[in-house]
DNA sequence: CCATCTGTACTATGTATATTAATACAGTTA
DNA sequence: TAACTGTATTAATATACATAGTACAGATGG
């Protein structure tokens, strides 16, 4: 489920955040579903509980997970962050129209590109 | 010329590298122009002068400039220097598009974000 | 009630990176 | 020769990441 490349230069815990991030907004882990304990994961990836912690710290601030002491951590409703997302991914498009006019990328190079991408299979 | 941003996260020398590539490939400095040297541009940033040296060593060994001990730093031809950003932002695109199917963005939302961008002005 | 699981908090340590500081050396130029 | 260039080196400091160990509070099944 979690797999940690160490050969990424970005800290264990944001890799781990994102991958649950994934996880969660692709439906693979629906909510309510109870995340590996601290320790287990920690464990599993011959890591520090701390580390995870600190993953799971933050997977909670941004909305994605809730905590309950003594119980465990739980993905949240995933609604609203699945929309957030969208609007993250349009944005980064808007952004990146930007750059490439800035640098004199035509737009139809640029079109060419995106409809390649989109239209391979449905 | 060149602003240091301490709110932002990124190193300062990374900034300056991004900084010279930016005024570099938009032609604001043209190729055999000369840098500012290693100690006025780190007295003008009140920084340190090996934090410049850092941000120089890194942008020749990119091919933006060559260094020539006794008279300077200065801009290289930029003519594969442009192309090959050029092909970043291509490449950029495609991925963004990647992601856009993955979590489910139409491409008429998508299309729709960029053309829009380009539609601004020619 | 107790053992064992959960999350959470805290201190200490090791390591890597970024930055500053202070020199020093080599080459250019007026 | 003085004053400028790039370049190299060593040391000190600050910060972030990760590990290690310990502790506490709440939940749960026997």
């Amino acid at each position: 489920m979690i797999v940690i490349d160490y050969k990424d230069r970005r800290p264990i815990y944001e890799q781990i955040v994102e991958r649950f991030q994934e996880l969660i907004l692709k439906g693979i882990l629906g909510a309510d579903t109870q995340l590996p304990s601290v320790r287990n994961l920690a464990m599993e990836l011959s890591i520090n509980p701390n580390t995870i912690q600190k993953a799971y710290t933050e997977l909670e601030r941004q909305g994605y997970t809730y905590s309950v002491k003594g119980k465990g951590s739980f993905i949240a409703e995933t609604d609203i962050l699945l929309k957030k997302k969208k609007d993250e991914i349009l944005e980064a498009a808007t952004l990146l129209v930007k750059v490439a006019k800035e640098y004199g990328v035509s737009k139809d190079e640029f079109i060419n590109a995106i409809s390649n991408g989109f239209k391979e299979e449905a």
